[in-house]
DNA sequence: TTCTCACGTGAATCTGTAG
DNA sequence: ACTACAGATTCACGTGAGA
């Protein structure tokens, strides 16, 4: 068997060059297909300027059915290029991973994980319609149920994650600042560009170095960029010229790491933050209850949603604590209290009962 | 139309008993299904090495495919009984989000958000085979497409969330201790039961007191509790009469808040709407008085029927305000200010005192 | 040089009601 | 069904100008 071509970019629609792959000849895929977002029109701020939306001729399909097609075409040429022990990633959002991952049960992948990606940054909800989207989802998934020798790479997983096992929630900035790709008029030159550290985690935890890493998605190449620091090999599939050239300039200037840079390589954690409407839902205080301030000689009543009221005013504990004390600001947590048997104690008591709770979340 | 029966456990198959309730009766409907494709027996079999790899790809096809059948048929119903203004919460893991999710779309419901609920004691992987398991997923779905009335409460989340919007994500213990129903031998009662915090905040998030809550999987009542404590009613659904029995006695003991503890941070859509000529009919504004911006620097004047004057443009105080910043819209009670003896203070002002006044007639 | 602050922007299924 | 219009609505972070 002649060696495959690596470490190259591929340009052409993503299933015709899939098709001229041989089989069993890659360890990973890692695929971010069009999400099928459904836009209705313009999005304004409130500050009325307008949302860059995601509105490419390349993420629009007809209908639920014309998706679940061109998914299944490119997914399970994705399984034929597979190495049996061989495993893929594919990234999406509400818009269209569940279609994505009920497909691939379908096609017989065995799925092992499925990974949240929180964003730390993301773009509000600026309507105040809904939740804040703040999160998208990875599935990785072998190649069949049977296979039980993918890899993973658990220990390097364990020491990223302060000696604790790394977790199926994963938090992540943006694609942000220079590692964000710019024309040279400063617009981005993809609409959704990849964090590079979000694939070094992937690529760390699922092959080992000199592994072939198949990406039919290719755009600008942060699967590319990623393998090439971490010793690994890429092929990209990518049906734009554009893209593609910018992808082959940029991974270019990669520098591979060494092995002692590799091993430097940890995330760091803080202290998670805790909303005082989360204690009230935990049970630690309850609706009803009466918040003191330290000399006792104030008092407010808290609601469900953890909000506080006194009189006809209600708020958060900060904005009721700077109202009544006509202040431009308060830290409700130290200066509210409970009652407890032994006096008065500030509600900073519950929050730190909280987080010793949360204690193994980590970033 | 009879009114329906709530705060009821119904005992029985899911499905038929979903028939037998009436159509565009209940607001929301939580489920939490299934999770382990073992309905009714076993729609997995166990790895079986005798069977070649063809019959393994049959067999799973053949399950997944039971599962389907199954979700389509409990989900239909629930569609069928949800008002059109209803909407739909299903909790599941990786081994069923994404055939709910698909199937949930082909119906016809319209996905509002995916909700990641971190857990944050989670089970270990012990094995360390792969990352720890440490989130289900919930999706939030209107009944269909063209819904756009489904129950939000966006100021009570954000409030819950120390002033900041409510993200995707969702940090929760797992239900433990107290909370956790024991049988006599300390066995925990139901495998799946989930944390009350977890449910109070779906039913706080999207519905209104006194709003009806269908549960097809009652499971031992967590719905039903967080539901009454909240002052909404139930309608749980339970094909083991053992949980159904557990869940009739647990609800029984839960005490419900007060109105007055109830109360959330209400939306500014749902107040009263003041037509800024009222302003000028009451005297809080006088016809020739003038109205600036926020620095200053522009100001129009106030006409008798409430229409705002600049040069020769006038129109509504959001038409003006738009037209002198050349903006595609404009909050005119934020925009435009009138002169105090402390300065300048928005007529959003006048509006407040207004509606306090109009609460205090009413009263 | 260093700090502050205004400004820009990111995969978005993003309004409600009266007539 | 449609149109018209009132009016509600944003978090984290990087950049760059100016103090």
């Amino acid at each position: 068997m002649g060696a495959i071509a690596t470490n190259t970019v591929i340009l052409g629609d993503c299933i015709e060059s899939l098709k001229k792959l041989p089989s069993k000849s890659v360890d990973l895929v890692f695929a971010d297909p069009p999400y099928n977002l459904q836009l209705g029109g313009d999005l304004l701020r409130p500050d009325n300027s307008k949302v860059d939306a995601v509105d490419d001729e390349w993420d629009r399909f007809d209908s639920f059915e014309t998706y679940d097609r061109f998914t299944t075409a490119w997914m399970s040429e994705c399984q034929r290029v597979l190495k049996d022990d061989g495993a893929m990633w594919v990234i999406g959002s509400y818009h269209n991973i569940f279609r994505v991952g009920a497909i691939l049960q379908t096609l017989g992948f065995w799925i092992l994980n499925d990974i949240v990606w929180r964003k730390s940054n993301p773009m509000p909800n600026f309507k105040g319609t809904r939740f804040t989207n703040a999160h998208e989802t990875l599935i990785w998934a072998a190649k069949g149920r049977g296979s039980r020798r993918y890899t993973f790479n658990y220990d390097a997983m364990k020491m990223a994650n302060d000696d604790l096992q790394m977790r199926s929630d994963w938090t992540f900035p943006l694609c942000t600042g220079d590692e964000r790709l710019k024309d040279e008029n400063g617009v981005k030159a993809h609409p959704t560009q990849k964090p590079e550290a979000l694939l070094r985690r992937v690529i760390l935890a699922s092959t080992k170095p000199g592994d072939i890493i198949l990406d039919p998605f290719f755009g600008t190449g942060t699967t590319g960029a990623a393998a090439k620091q971490l010793g690994r090999k890429f092929i990209g599939l990518e049906r734009e010229e554009q893209y593609a050239t910018l992808a082959r300039e940029r991974i270019a200037k990669v520098v591979p790491l060494t092995e002692a840079d590799l091993e430097t390589m940890g995330s760091k954690r803080s202290e998670p933050r805790i909303p005082f409407g989360q204690i009230v839902e935990s049970g630690l205080l309850r609706p009803g209850d009466m918040l003191y301030c330290s000399k006792g000689e104030r008092s407010a009543r808290v609601r469900a949603d953890g909000s506080l009221v006194i009189g006809d005013m209600a708020g958060s504990i900060h904005k009721v604590g700077a109202m009544i004390q006509s202040a431009p600001a308060c830290n409700g947590w130290t200066y509210w209290h409970f009652k407890t048997d032994k006096g008065l104690a500030p509600i900073d008591v519950l929050r730190m009962k909280m987080r010793s709770s949360l204690a193994q979340l980590a970033a």
